[in-house]
DNA sequence: CTGAAAGCGCTTACAG
DNA sequence: CTGAAAGCGCTTACAG
């Protein structure tokens, strides 16, 4: 139960005869050094199973790992993109005094031009890491390519437009969060009960999520149910349609038999929990996505029944880390990061305020 | 937007005009220093909002933090504490780069007696921080004042037993956790179902986890329902005891209406689940704590319907993290932290298994 | 009570 | 292609 002091570059040096210099050019490929040498230092440091002291790197190199995080900005009227930044930040706190920094770069999520703006800006501050939301599927792509070829690496955050060239992608299993839902929703009501599926669609966006739980909605209904998935009906709604209470109760009404329980498929959820509410259709089952204010304050009151959490926080703080690992630490990152899906109801909202 | 330099403790040295052995020894009240100089310097640490360069400090102190961890061993028989253990090994992967160094002293969480033997061990080897179990309510106590005689903090893990003496509490609120199983409970069954209670109780440990998840299961058909919490039977069964058939099949069969679900107020919830389906009781929903590999079979396969995390991966990591802001970089560790409630069904299974 | 100096392990010019 | 030396910010004896 010794304590084996750690090699250190020195200890190479004096093996192989030459000077911690070499070593370290060596170390760091960064040429210069003959072919033989570099095969006898290579052999040692593989020997000894050097670890390097990334302590004593950072300090003495001073160099600044610039980390771009290229989101859209949370506004009041999508918070949503706050946490996930908070995640991140979260991570940086505990990987700072290692020269990391964070420039962040925010942009519209209802506006294509902004993201080729914020692009731009960050691929002209040269990060040597990038943390992206490729809410526009194709820019988000060519932007990829352009880190591909810089050599930057990129770790997705939320959605997945990963053609094999990340460095990884963190985000929630879309399908699997559509039976969750669909599992809730059987287990409340039971065999053989209407339910509504309700698509709040934006133009011009990343529609993958969305259609994805649904899928994953339909999929688990068609498995389970006797009379397969002809209990689901739909509707898409626009996101920027202002008063959903003509739409919604058209949809409810056109029903064949009751409606009774309500699937939305991302945050808008809050906008059909104020419709029911207007409209005192109480008992009703309703089941959305994400913990925003307004979710919170429904499912507090009991016209939400469940929410689904993307825990977008913990996808900001795993997509910093994973940077860190690989840059920092050059260890082997896990590609596809998939977190739980957390099912919300009233009782366990308390502690997950922070998640 | 340009870098400031960081203020080092050269810097101060040079304002104060004194040498920075001088602002080492006020950093770090080691004396030796004139009340005059004293004061000087620490109102220009002060003004200057210096912060340590904790790398720098780590590098040259070496200085070895050792932290304790002193929980039941994982066997075979109880799995459970292998993921706390995970998780406390996932933080330092983090950390150990400043020098901090993991002892670990395993009790048998039967044996009041291992646990005074590797509690004196513990002690007796010096660590910096301590990560407890207080699975042995009195005797964790006794420990938790030697800690605080010593200066030595002490992270409490799953159970709180702090009395305003420890450094930080990881684990759930298990009153809510019980509410959170009985809205689950009874989401499922609606009004008026028989529930039946099973509590594995063993001797001479704490119960109070076990005690205060059937009062929050109690509470919350007490408050919900129309009859009162009347129609919630119990039944305690021996955590020793073998064979559980004639014990439970007596708790059904003595119910005087039908029982429709089954609350296990901890993780031997698989040995329900096999007696349900020894006995064809395949109809009854069943709920019960913690991700044990048995139990993950029996939520496959439908029997268990939802099992509740307590997420001990994360409580052990949470914990190595505590004692690290705290020692390393002197900053305030939130004082309870409770983790969410995690609601696990058989379709969100799957990326809980790192949890 | 105080300061000067060496050292932690690594990186970075610079000289040859 | 290689080595010697200075330096990153802090800590630790040691001398006075």
């Amino acid at each position: 139960m010794h304590h084996i002091p750690p090699v250190r570059i020195k200890d190479i040096a004096d093996f192989a005869g030459v000077s911690v210099g070499t070593v370290d050019r060596v170390l760091h490929n960064r040429g210069e050094v003959s072919n033989r040498t570099r095969e006898k230092v290579l052999g040692i440091i593989h020997k000894l199973n050097y670890q390097p002291d990334i302590l004593a790197s950072a300090l003495a190199s001073k160099r600044d790992n610039k980390i771009a995080v290229l989101i859209p900005g949370g506004t009041d009227e999508n918070p949503f993109w706050k946490y996930p930044l908070a995640g991140v930040e979260e991570g940086l706190r505990e990987i700072v005094h290692f020269g990391i920094s964070l420039e962040r770069y925010y942009f519209n999520f209802t506006d294509r031009e902004s993201f080729l703006r914020q692009s731009a800006k960050m691929l002209s501050d040269k990060p040597q890491g990038v943390i992206l939301a490729p809410v526009f599927t194709g820019e988000a792509a060519l932007l990829l390519d352009s880190c591909n070829e810089l050599k930057i690496p990129v770790v997705l955050i939320n959605a997945n437009i990963c053609s094999g060239s990340c460095l990884a992608f963190i985000g929630q299993d879309s399908l699997q969060s559509g039976m969750v839902a669909a599992r809730l929703m059987h287990y409340g009501l039971g065999d053989d009960s209407d339910v509504l599926v309700v698509n709040f669609i934006r133009e011009n966006g990343n529609q993958n999520h969305i259609i994805k739980r649904e899928e994953g909605f339909r999929n688990y209904y068609r498995d389970i149910s006797k009379t397969g998935d002809s209990l689901l009906r739909q509707v898409n709604i626009g996101e920027t349609h202002g008063n959903i209470n003509g739409i919604m109760r058209k949809a409810i009404l056109s029903s064949p038999r009751p409606v009774k329980g309500i699937f939305v498929t991302n945050s808008r959820v809050f906008r059909v929990a104020r419709f029911l509410e207007n409209n005192n259709c109480g008992n009703i089952i309703l089941i959305g996505y994400d913990l925003l204010d307004e979710n919170k304050h429904f499912l507090k009151n009991g016209t939400i029944d469940f929410l689904i959490s993307q825990k977008p926080r913990e996808q900001g703080y795993k997509s910093i880390m994973a940077l860190y690992y690989h840059l920092l630490l050059k260890k082997e990152v896990e590609k596809n990061q998939y977190l739980p899906v957390d099912i919300i109801a009233r009782e366990n909202l308390q502690h997950y305020s922070f998640t």
